[in-house]
DNA sequence: AGCACGCCGACT
DNA sequence: GTCGGCGTGCTC
């Protein structure tokens, strides 16, 4: 049907960065041209936002009230949201019952990318020669005589002279200045590069992988195996057939501002590295890497979760390294896995994903069991050699001395290690030096004001913080109830109180602590990490990040200080989450094949995750695990959604909490459970509920919980309702 | 989400 | 008398 001339202006939806269920509907002027997908600034209230054209619905669009209609500002230069990436936003939104927009808003978050990016000034070289000639000026000239284009920083890298060596040449008139076309971001990856040698074992798995990826089309792979087994080098494979097939890369990885190792050997394999995205990057590169994933130059990024909504143009595989780890759930405005938004993400595209972990999640582990997802395993035999000998040490029979943590055996074999002449890490997964601080008089402990949690003291900064806000105060003398002096008493470890026991018990040692609140951030704590694998550091005492990818060739020893630290919370996935944790940070030691050492001080050496750990016996944990799941109903076997109600005060949240719940219909296959008071019951001055929803494998928790709040009263006040679909805790 | 509008407390 | 707190409502 032709469209008629004499209507009004045309319109298009358009998703804009607001909480609305749907698009909002612009006019589009004469003389600009967009289609589904362009990236389009448009009027909205007082401000100019970016939007994405949608597709029209199907029962066509939206009336509007033409009073309100403006026109879209601009249709930026810049390559359509290719169709899947639309699906995708759509699907996400759908199933963690956010805004569209709100989803759009994720893929949005580089601002200055939708132009196109300006060209590179360049230098040429010209006929003019400097009336002054020196050796630094005429390496420069000599470098630039074939008449190629340089950029200015190149050049003068390139003939080892400064920036004001060039300058003054083009000052003299020897350079000209040109447009250079806009540089890759990194060179582009070359699958032939770095082809080494893989074991039989990774070699049939690799091929595996790769018959995979030139097929084509969507599937799963659970890539399972042991620290040490090589699972990178194997699907460094999978990521050789995509760019064979001239199709981009995405490869997820946890927080991935720490993970430098993985870059290098990438850059090993590949001749170049990926191009990187994640939170703390320079905005100018984050420009470009956004723009250049959209059109095409970027062939391979590694990235944190945000990466996920990168506008590739040809995406043809996603690995999900350490698929298991919780760092993939974002738990602020949109809550997504993305781990599991990732398989969405390659079915709706028609690609591959590979889920890379030596300790998959259960729910992985499941969904391979069952058949969803292929399951490729690399044998324990070949890894044997780099795993370390574990132990668990019976907190119960060799206890550490009074006000200590160290029990005999492991300062033993810090001992040892160090007579070696060789490292031992030992971790815990606490910041600070003490995680409660009380006094000995009154008993007055000190607590957050804007929190429900004690303050740590952090002895090195003088200071007691929260952990949760960014609330700190001084480490005051006396008692702020009782006014006695001197008589604060710290309970409990933190990693600085390990130091100083450590200091204490081997004072010749040379101990390093490291920990994510570590003063110098990033930058400093990569050249720690550098210096440790160098030697320059006896014992690590360390946090969380030290169990993630470091490899210390001359790491013997690792030692967990309190290894049911994690398992206080009586959560059903805290054994889950132990058994990771720990087998990632004893795989830390003996990467090179030297004899090593695994202790690990438990209260419970029982239980089952510390037995897994001890035995290696992985496959009867996950049985036991994934048993308890069905017995319970829990994921994957049931469904979980957590309403979090939060309010400037308890009453507050309590009491809309029990309207939602009241407003909840009856299902036979969903139940609500509370409100009760969420585990952090106080978080920055706001006081939270929680609902859970529970229901069967089956159940449509989305469609009842849009139902639910429909049938609720409106939020009032300060009340915020956030829901957050498959959450981390189960409680 | 942002942003403006609007109505009540302490101060240039 | 104003500046500024954040509650409420709206954005095609």
């Amino acid at each position: 049907m032709a469209a008629d001339s004499s209507s009004p202006a045309r319109t298009v939806p358009v998703l804009v960065p607001t909480p609305s269920e749907r698009p909002y509907t612009y006019a589009v002027s004469a003389g600009v041209t967009v289609r589904p997908g362009s990236i389009v600034q448009v009027p909205l209230g007082p401000r100019l936002v970016p939007g994405i054209v949608w597709d029209a619905p199907e029962g066509g669009a939206d009336e509007v009230d033409p009073k309100k209609l403006r026109p879209i500002e601009q249709a930026f230069d810049c390559p359509p949201v290719p169709a899947g990436m639309r699906r995708f936003i759509d699907w996400v939104a759908r199933y963690t019952l956010s805004a569209p927009g709100m989803v759009a808003r994720m893929v949005l978050r580089a601002p200055a990318a939708f132009d196109p990016e300006p060209p590179t000034p360049g230098l040429r070289i010209t006929d003019g020669r400097p009336q002054r000639m020196t050796a630094a000026r005429e390496r420069v000239l000599e470098l630039a005589e074939d008449g190629l284009a340089w950029t200015r920083s190149g050049l003068a890298h390139a003939a080892g002279v400064s920036l004001s060596v060039v300058d003054g040449l083009v000052k003299a008139g020897s350079f000209e200045t040109i447009d250079l076309p806009p540089q890759p971001v990194v060179a582009a990856p070359d699958p032939e590069f770095g082809e080494g040698e893989l074991s039989p074992d990774q070699q049939s798995a690799a091929d595996d992988l790769r018959a995979v990826v030139e097929k084509g089309g969507f599937s799963a792979t659970l890539l399972e195996g042991v620290t040490g087994s090589g699972k990178t080098e194997v699907y460094f494979e999978a990521v050789a057939a995509a760019l064979d097939k001239g199709r981009q890369v995405l490869v997820l990885l946890p927080e991935i501002a720490l993970t430098h190792a993985f870059l290098e050997r990438f850059h090993a394999r590949f001749g170049a590295p990926p191009a990187e995205w994640h939170s703390d990057l320079a905005p100018k590169t984050r420009e470009r890497v956004w723009r250049q994933a959209a059109d095409g130059r970027v062939r391979v990024v590694a990235g944190a979760r945000s990466a996920l909504f990168l506008p590739f143009c040809d995406l043809g595989l996603i690995v999900v390294d350490e698929e298991h780890d919780p760092a993939y759930k974002q738990e602020d405005r949109v809550f997504y896995n993305a781990r599991d938004m990732a398989v969405v993400r390659a079915h709706l595209g028609g690609f591959p994903i590979v889920l890379a972990s030596a300790t998959p999640s259960v729910e992985t582990r499941h969904n391979a069991e069952a058949g969803r997802y292929r399951h490729v395993t690399l044998d324990r035999r070949f890894a044997e050699a780099a795993l370390p000998d574990l132990r668990a040490i019976d907190m119960r029979r060799t206890p550490p001395a009074r006000g200590k943590f160290l029990s005999p055996p492991l300062q033993a074999e810090i001992g040892k290690t160090l007579e070696r002449g060789e490292q031992a890490l030992l971790f815990l997964n606490r910041r600070g030096y003490a995680p409660l601080t009380l006094c000995r008089v009154c008993g007055h402990r000190f607590e957050c004001p804007d929190c429900s949690s004690w303050l740590v003291e952090h002895r090195f900064r003088g200071q007691l913080m929260c952990h949760h806000c960014g609330h700190h105060e001084p480490v005051p003398e006396a008692c702020p109830q009782c006014g006695t002096l001197d008589h604060l008493v710290a309970c409990g470890p933190g990693i600085e109180r390990i130091a100083e026991e450590v200091v204490g018990r081997f004072p010749d040692a040379r101990a390093i602590v490291l920990s994510s609140d570590m003063m110098g951030g990033v930058k400093r704590l990569r050249l720690e990490l550098e210096a440790i694998a160098e030697g320059q550091a006896d014992i690590v005492i360390g946090t969380q990040l030290v169990a993630k990818g470091h490899n210390f060739p001359n790491l013997t020893l690792v030692g967990v200080v309190d290894a049911d630290l994690g398992l206080a919370s009586g959560d059903p996935r805290a054994a889950e989450r132990t058994f990771q944790l720990l087998s990632q940070v004893t795989g830390r030691a003996g990467r090179t094949g030297k004899k090593s050492l695994g202790l690990i001080q438990t209260y419970q050496p029982e239980h089952p995750a510390m037995k897994a750990i001890v035995t290696g016996d992985g496959e009867a944990f996950y049985a036991s695990q994934i048993a308890e799941r069905e017995r319970g109903q829990l994921p994957p076997f049931g469904r979980l959604a957590a309403v979090i109600v939060s309010a400037n005060t308890r009453a507050e949240a309590e009491a809309y909490g029990r309207a939602l719940r009241a407003a909840a219909p009856p299902a036979g296959d969903i139940m609500v459970l509370g409100p009760a008071e969420a585990p952090l019951a106080l978080i920055r001055g706001r006081h939270r509920f929680r609902l859970l929803v529970h229901g069967t494998e089956r159940a449509d928790l989305q469609t009842y919980l849009r139902r639910t709040i429909a049938a609720a009263p409106k939020p009032r006040g300060s009340v915020r309702v956030s829901l957050d679909i498959d959450p981390q805790s189960f409680l």
